[in-house]
Order: structure tokens, then C-alpha cells, then sequence
DNA sequence: TCAACTATACCGTCTGGACGGTCCATTCAA
DNA sequence: TTGAATGGACCGTCCAGACGGTATAGTTGA
């Protein structure tokens, strides 16, 4: 099953979702165009529109991968922190800063990024999956045995990392990003 | 002066980059077009053209305005707060938490965030004049005279919460902002 | 002072190209 | 042989930008 998995190319459908992605990172939201995603995919217009119907079709399949795979990360991501309070917090913490044991690496961010822009551009309801897993994280947060207001700070400060990166308005150093993550972890430890 | 003020009708670039604004507030980034602009702004679409040369100049216009905008928002905002250690970064709550003297009232990050998606659509470099102004806010807000860490997490956190109202990703609750803010306001205040 | 000329501001039509989507022919595996 | 999968030509629409025209104000020169 290793050759199934490696060997042979993987099925059209998820050779058309990895063409779209690599495509908007490329060349960004208005460089995805029906014709160059069946390019990049190797298949032909008619083909990629046997599988999606339309465009729209097109992005909601892609909107929906995206959301299953956060929602695989971050579940994994929990699983990977000790119990108690706080949990859910680090394993936030652990996702937007990357660390080792369940790091995302770059390029997903930025693919996340970049889908999700397209998406936004053609109709704001397709982010609709991944709008679903966020509030659940959300909701989690808040019940994670920390305080509120903590909570909400660690939520907006990781999502405002991700803004940075995603329209690059300033470029957060390495020492700036370990200032940050120091802060933020301290906010969940102190016995006060 | 007053009457000349008030009664005589902005001129036609002010009328056109308002008119650009509203239409990417209403109809989205894809609603926008030179047809539809001239439109909005009572002008036919040569006379656009004639004030603007191409799409892109008119996107130019559009995001160098809203930069020397925020430049003076934010020098307001920063005179407005008593000096010492954190006045950059107050003054910075006060922005986003949309605090009585110097809130720029909700339509105006509505207009910001659509405007800016705009832009980032049509070629990412468009949004180089506010980046230059954000990377200010940063350096300012770095020497501020309190910890790096905490400068960041004031930095992502606003900005988080920013995206969170452009994409709508979740909608914070009153209580989520009030909680946030009084985190993020005793994160500048203890005595330790 | 007045006609000729120029500059500025603006208008409306046209076109070339890109893109989404349809349609039908073809291939290939079961 | 049948239907899923694919190919690719084609069409209608939409839009950016070019272009040529118009009107008004200012300038110049005789």
C-alpha cells in the first residue's frame, strides 16, 4: 500500500485541489482562472469541469479540505497537551508558533492564507467550513479553565500573527515572535 | 469659506475615491469596476480615466489616501494620551477598541478592511504605502518603553481583532472585547 | 476688443482580450 | 457496450483601456 500511496499519482480530484492551492500561492487570488487550474493540474478544461461543476464548486471543494485539515491539526495539536487547564490555549500556541511536534510548517500557512483569500473574493459565504471550526476553537478556548479575557488575547494575538503574514504589513522578527510567544505563555502560567 | 466648504460639491477626484470606497463596501472587491465607479461619482467613465489613468492608479489613489488617513489618526490618537512608558500602545487600544475621543466609529474600519482588499487583489504591492505606516507604528510601538513581549502582544492582538471583524471568522461578544481589553490594558499597568 | 488658439476637464463609444461555462467528440475500463 | 472520465473547440459576457469628440476658460496677438 505504500506504492498505492506513492507511486501511483493521486486521483484527479485531489490533483485539481493541489493545482488550485499552489496556484493562488503563485500567483495569487485573480491568477486562478478555470483554464490554469486545469493546467497546473494536467488535465484538461473539460475535464477539471467534470469533477466541478463551477468555480464556485470548485473553491468550496477546496474550502472544505481546508477545514478538514485545521480541524485534523488542531485536534491532534490538543491531544498532543497534558490535561488541565490551559489545554486548549497551548495547543494554540503550539500550532501558531510552529512547534516542532505539531508544526504546520510554512507553506501550509501560507496555503491556508491564500485559499482563503480566493474564497473571500468570489463569495465570503464559502469560508462558511472553515468559519464552523474556528468558532468551535473559540468556544473551546473560552472553556478552558483560564480567564477570559486571557483567552481572547491569546486568540487575537495568534490570529493577528497569521494577518501579519498573510498581507506582510510588517515583518515580526525572530526576536519579536520569541517576546511574543514568551508573553503569551506566561499568561497562562502564573500561580499569581 | 464655510459655504464653499459645504455647498460646493467635493471635486471630482475626492467624489471618485469616495465613490470607490463605497462600492467596494457594498458590492465587494469584484464589484468594483471603472464603469461602475464613474458611475457612483456622477462622472462618465472617461472623465474617471482622466483623473485616473488606469485601474491601478485609481487603487493607488485610493490606498495612499487611506494611508495619510491613518497616519493622522494615529499622531492624534498618540497627542491624545498623557506622556510616559505606553503611550504608543494606549493610544493603539484606544484605536481599536473604538474609544470615544479618537474612534474612528465602525464604518471606518469597514472601509479600510474592504479597500485594502481590494488593493491586496489587484497587486499586492498597492498596499506598500500603509505598510510603511504599520512598520512605523511597530518601531514606535517597540520603544515605547515596555517589554517587547507585551509591545507584541498588543500589536497581534489588535490586529487580530481586526481580522476577525474583516473576515467575520467568529464575532466576539461585548463581554469577549471588554474582557480582552481589560487584559491587554493590566498587561501595561502593574506596578508587577 | 475680438478672433484665433490652447489647455483643461469631461463625455461616450468601441474593441480586444480574458474568462466562465456549454457542448460534443473521444478514450478506456469493466 | 455502456458509462465514467477526459479532451478541447466554441460562445456569450464582461471589463479595462483606447480613442475621438465636446465644452468652457484662459491666453495671445493684431
Amino acid at each position: 500500500m505504500d506504492a498505492a500511496a506513492t507511486t501511483t499519482p493521486p486521483d484527479a480530484r485531489t490533483r485539481i485541489l493541489d493545482a488550485v492551492e499552489r496556484l493562488v500561492v503563485q500567483k495569487g487570488v485573480s491568477g486562478l482562472t478555470l483554464e490554469a487550474a486545469a493546467r497546473e493540474a494536467k488535465v484538461s478544461k473539460g475535464g477539471l469541469l467534470y469533477h466541478f461543476g463551477s468555480k464556485e464548486a470548485l473553491l468550496t471543494g477546496v474550502m472544505q479540505r481546508l477545514a478538514e485539515m485545521v480541524t485534523q491539526d488542531y485536534e491532534a495539536g490538543v491531544a498532543l497537551q497534558p490535561d488541565g487547564p490551559g489545554r486548549v490555549a497551548r495547543a494554540m500556541l503550539a500550532w501558531a508558533f510552529g512547534e516542532a511536534d505539531c508544526s504546520p510548517g510554512e507553506d501550509k500557512h501560507e496555503r491556508m492564507a491564500a485559499v482563503c483569500l480566493a474564497a473571500f473574493h468570489h463569495d465570503p459565504v464559502l469560508l462558511d467550513p472553515l468559519r464552523a471550526v474556528t468558532e468551535r476553537m473559540k468556544a473551546d478556548l473560552l472553556a478552558d479553565g483560564i480567564p477570559h479575557g486571557i483567552a481572547m488575547t491569546i486568540q487575537t494575538a495568534t490570529d493577528g500573527l497569521f494577518m501579519a503574514h498573510l498581507f506582510g504589513m510588517y515583518r515580526p522578527t525572530e526576536a519579536d515572535i520569541l517576546a511574543l510567544r514568551a508573553t503569551l505563555v506566561s499568561l497562562l502560567e502564573p500561580p499569581s
